[in-house]
DNA sequence: TCTGGGGTCCTAGGACCC
DNA sequence: TCTGGGGTCCTAGGACCC
């Protein structure tokens, strides 16, 4: 019954600043801090001075001024996460992406050829230093959760396995915000009733957890306070939507701005899903107010497009519909995204190997040879992009 | 510290269908 | 003659994550 740790979540360290300091050496052990008018990464030195993610750059200056502050790059950082998955497939068939810098990878059925779940995570830690040049935290654990949960007090540059004996001596006594899903505002509600620990909540009973935080909230809280998490590390999910959006300042803005705003976002969105190939049927346009509400107004279509045109009416008549509460509170962000996207976009599930094209045939053989080791698929054999075969990195 | 750009999942009410 | 139970889809909002 005791399975073992067999779950590894892998992170980068600060991701961005990572690669900043990996690319200019005058910028290794400084505090560097990497934005555009807000702070989207901040290295640990800068860290240590009380930089953090989603602050102003003014106000990271203000406690940091010998700060370097880079512009962000963000192809550089495309690249570096692909070379990284590059690590991460060549370490386990099964790697299921979170984001741009982290991922769970199973690696349970490794043991007899590459040794027990620290060992390899040890050694995906010295290949992606060595691969890519950048430090990495692992965490290992019996479920996805506390695998997070172990990197994340790993970090930075670190590596920590719990095993299963441990869990709950490990996990009881960190504060109630590792548990997934609890943000400001549920810590607000708990710590409102005293509670800050994760033993604490794991004492409190289901039933009490519901009623304060609703059902879905508090059976979730519950199961995780007992490390009960039983979803599978999957492969192959796909992206549920695109979308693109753009902070406006205040305004007064002319009709004019917005309109041409709101044209520049469909046409990036769009832009990618016909790369893609995934059209849509859900069109969301979001807003943010001066006074930072927020609302979101949503059309579905008959049919999935990824024509400009199609979803830019649609945009443009949402916004016609939210044009009482852009009078009344003016509009500092404009979002716009489409949902419900096609799943059998891309490689066409139903095409034969014989009508792919010939590169895209070639990628996804390669990609099947790096997962399974092995290239022995059948003429005819139907790629189904939904066996995530042929995506390693998750988007469309 | 007044706040960027990209996402995910959950909830709840109403329309509609059987 | 006023009325059950179940299911799906759509819209809007909210919380949360990196």
């Amino acid at each position: 019954m005791t399975s073992s740790a067999t779950i590894l979540h892998a992170d980068l360290d600060s991701f961005y600043a990572s690669v900043e300091q990996r690319d200019a050496p005058r910028l290794r052990g400084r505090p560097v801090i990497v934005g555009a008018g807000v702070v989207l990464a901040a290295s640990y030195e800068a860290k240590a001075y009380g930089v953090r993610t989603a602050m102003s750059v003014r106000a990271a200056r203000d406690r940091c001024p010998q700060a370097i502050v880079v512009p962000p790059r963000m192809s550089a950082y495309t690249e570096a996460s692909r070379a990284v998955f590059e690590v991460f497939d060549d370490t386990t068939p099964i790697v299921e992406p979170l984001s741009i810098d982290e991922a769970f990878l199973d690696v349970g059925g490794l043991h007899r050829i590459a040794g027990t779940p620290v060992a390899i995570a040890a050694r995906l830690r010295r290949d992606v230093l060595e691969r890519v040049g950048l430090p990495i935290t692992v965490g290992v654990a019996r479920t996805k959760f506390l695998a997070k949960v172990a990197s994340r007090v790993a970090k930075p540059d670190g590596l920590l396995a719990v095993e299963p004996a441990d869990e709950l001596t490990f996990l009881h006594r960190l504060p109630v915000e590792v548990l997934w899903g609890v943000g400001e505002v549920t810590s607000g509600k708990l710590h409102q009733r005293g509670i800050r620990t994760v033993g604490q909540v794991a004492r409190l009973g289901e039933a009490a957890l519901v009623s304060m935080l609703g059902q879905g909230a508090g059976r979730h809280l519950h199961a995780l306070a007992h490390n009960r998490d039983p979803r599978p590390v999957v492969t192959g999910r796909r992206r549920a939507s695109m979308g693109a959006q753009r902070a406006l300042g205040r305004g007064p803005h002319t009709v004019e701005f917005l309109e041409a705003a709101l044209a520049g976002l469909v046409e990036r969105v769009t832009r990618r899903m016909r790369s893609a190939q995934r059209p849509g049927r859900t069109v969301v346009l979001r807003l943010r107010f001066a006074d930072y509400t927020r609302a979101t107004r949503s059309s579905t279509l008959a049919k999935a497009t990824s024509q400009t045109q199609a979803v830019l009416d649609t945009a443009r008549a949402l916004l016609a519909t939210a044009s009482p509460l852009v009078a009344e509170r003016g509009l500092t962000l404009i979002g716009v995204s489409v949902g419900n996207l096609d799943r059998t976009g891309h490689l066409q599930p139903e095409l034969p190997f014989d009508d792919l094209p010939r590169d895209a045939l070639d990628a996804a053989v390669d990609a099947v040879r790096r997962r399974f080791g092995t290239t022995s698929l059948q003429r005819g054999t139907l790629l189904g992009t939904d066996t995530g075969l042929v995506m390693p990195m998750l988007p469309d």
